[in-house]
DNA sequence: GCTCACATGGACAACGTTGTCACCCTTCCT
DNA sequence: AGGAAGGGTGACAACGTTGTCCATGTGAGC
């Protein structure tokens, strides 16, 4: 900038008033300052303009994991409304690690991200409290952050669409039904398991849950381990995209009724048709972007919690009797 | 950084020394600044030192859309070797457009980013110029830049491949296999015409060629103009991802050989499973990152331009006689 | 001719860090 | 005792921008 204010012939303040389009320029000036700015290929050091202000126009996002389906169709959500507000997109993946989520809220902290969307990993985000109190909003979207910090959610309907897809196999007549879920620990799965234990009532058999993480040798065993049962399932619920994916394969062949939680490419293309509860990542991520900006312009009332509907899409592999 | 300086009752530079791990730091001195540190909930403030330091660790990532799959795996790859290196990510999409790609550049550099990985969606590239000459690196991925614009590449083979898929129908008796492409404007979907093109010689007839934006309705109506022919094609070679699965839902039911270029989840449980021809995201993501890192670490050799192998995987579709 | 307002331009400090250099105080050697 | 060596510490400038305040020039209104 320097550069270009000697190249033009005036002092440092014209050439910043002039980029920033501030009135008070005489036109010939400010034509003369474009010019310069032209030929010497100048751009703005935001670093600079970012220390100056305070503000840095980022919003850092943290999600599980960048190439999965489900949350690369929300970051994409995400984008779209911080493009529209004139923001980028600082992102990173948590794999499904508090440790790794920490750091990376800490590093987008440093670096002064104007606001934070996360979806947590861990169970614990009191460490968040300082950067909140300092004034850098965060909205918590697919599962809701620890005790004690109360921030904007956006949620889905767990529990609900769980109970849906539950009430769906028993009204085709199956008394069977077997879950194969998450781990316990995260929030959407425990949720999901608990709304298909409501549905059940005292058809519940624990026998029939397996809550584990989504590797295909593991819930392939455990598949096989109720298959085994006296009484085996004449149904799944699989809590979860991934989780579905897995069952599928593991079904190979074999007719057995399936709903999933999350709607997935190709479901409609699969013989029979997958049936899922399907929630809307994109409105996911829209919503969460929009409250954070809503709070960035100033809003201070209390935390906002929504929770998103989901709904029921029969493909067939849902309506298969027992 | 000034508050916990008075608060620990030491220099500024004290403080930065301790933050920064610098050696010639009393281990006492250096332990009640860690405690003023805690205390105050100091964090050190980035801008200031990428201002500084003239060094952001950020990397911009242009892709083309976050939420497809094929980008949102590279972009992931991407990532995991940023992150390796200490780097964050700054990461836009271009949804195809020209404009839009050089504005989400221009903004990238205005940050500073230490360095670009680029998708790229125009045809001309030279606005680059100035940053690659400022010593910005700039690494391609899955297309080269515009003419006159020299960086390292990361491609596939994308004509070897559709020769690859077009021998292997022809193997397999076919004589008159159409060809479903993207935009022939888009360097992936030209490359691939060419190769197709190649592997049939005279058996290529150009009503059999359809290249357009994959947009259900019209690649379908293209589609059914062909079955129309006299001599409709017997078998369909799809020049990407969402082009095979947009033929896989008009096809609905007819049973038509088809390899597709690109694998995708699911491929294998469809009936037949799908035959394609796959590349790989990740290496290609992250091999493009690790030249971007070499370049970040003094290389200044030639560009390089690598050329990444594709596979054929048989699923059944491809497999299926006229 | 005077003041006053306005348009335009510039000097300077500040944002929060880090690199450079100089200082002080030990300790040890001669 | 005097000096050299070196560890520990601090003062200061600089990074590139922007906000504040002041200076100058110009024309209108009294």
């Amino acid at each position: 900038m320097k550069d270009v204010a000697s190249a033009a012939g005036v002092a440092l303040k014209t050439v910043s008033r002039v980029v920033n389009g501030e009135p008070g320029v005489h036109p010939g000036t400010a034509e003369r300052v474009r010019e310069a700015i032209e030929r010497l290929g100048y751009s703005r050091n935001e670093s600079a303009r970012v220390l100056r202000r305070g503000r840095t126009s980022t919003v850092g996002l943290v999600i599980e994991d960048l190439a999965d389906p489900f949350y690369s169709v929300l970051g994409r959500a995400v984008e779209d409304v911080t493009t529209a507000h004139g923001c980028l997109l600082l992102s990173g993946s948590s794999n499904e690690d508090p440790v790794r989520e920490r750091e990376l809220i800490r590093t987008f902290c440093a670096r002064r991200v104007d606001g934070l969307i996360v979806v947590p990993a861990g169970e614990d985000h009191s460490f968040l409290r300082p950067e909140l109190d300092a004034g850098t909003p965060a909205v918590f979207v697919d599962r809701p952050p620890g005790p004690g910090v109360d921030v904007d959610t956006v949620l889905c309907d767990n529990a609900g669409g769980a109970r849906l897809a539950t009430r769906h196999l028993l009204a085709h007549g199956h008394r069977r039904i077997a879950f194969l879920g998450d781990r316990p620990s995260i929030h959407t799965a425990a949720r999901r398991l608990h709304g298909y234990r409501a549905a059940l009532g005292r058809l519940f058999d624990e026998r029939l849950v397996s809550m584990r993480a989504p590797v295909p040798r593991d819930v392939r065993a455990d598949l096989d381990r109720m298959l085994a049962l006296d009484s085996p399932p004449t149904a799944l619920f699989t809590g979860n995209g991934r989780i579905t994916m897995t069952a599928l394969r593991a079904l190979e062949g074999r007719r057995m009724a399936l709903v999933g939680f999350d709607d997935f490419e190709l479901a409609d293309l699969l013989r029979p048709g997958v049936t899922v509860v399907a929630q809307d990542p994109t409105s996911m991520g829209g919503l969460a972007a929009e409250l954070l900006f809503r709070r960035l312009s100033g809003d201070t009332g209390p935390a906002e919690h929504l929770r998103l509907p989901v709904r029921v899409i029969r493909r067939g592999s849902g309506e298969l009797p027992p």
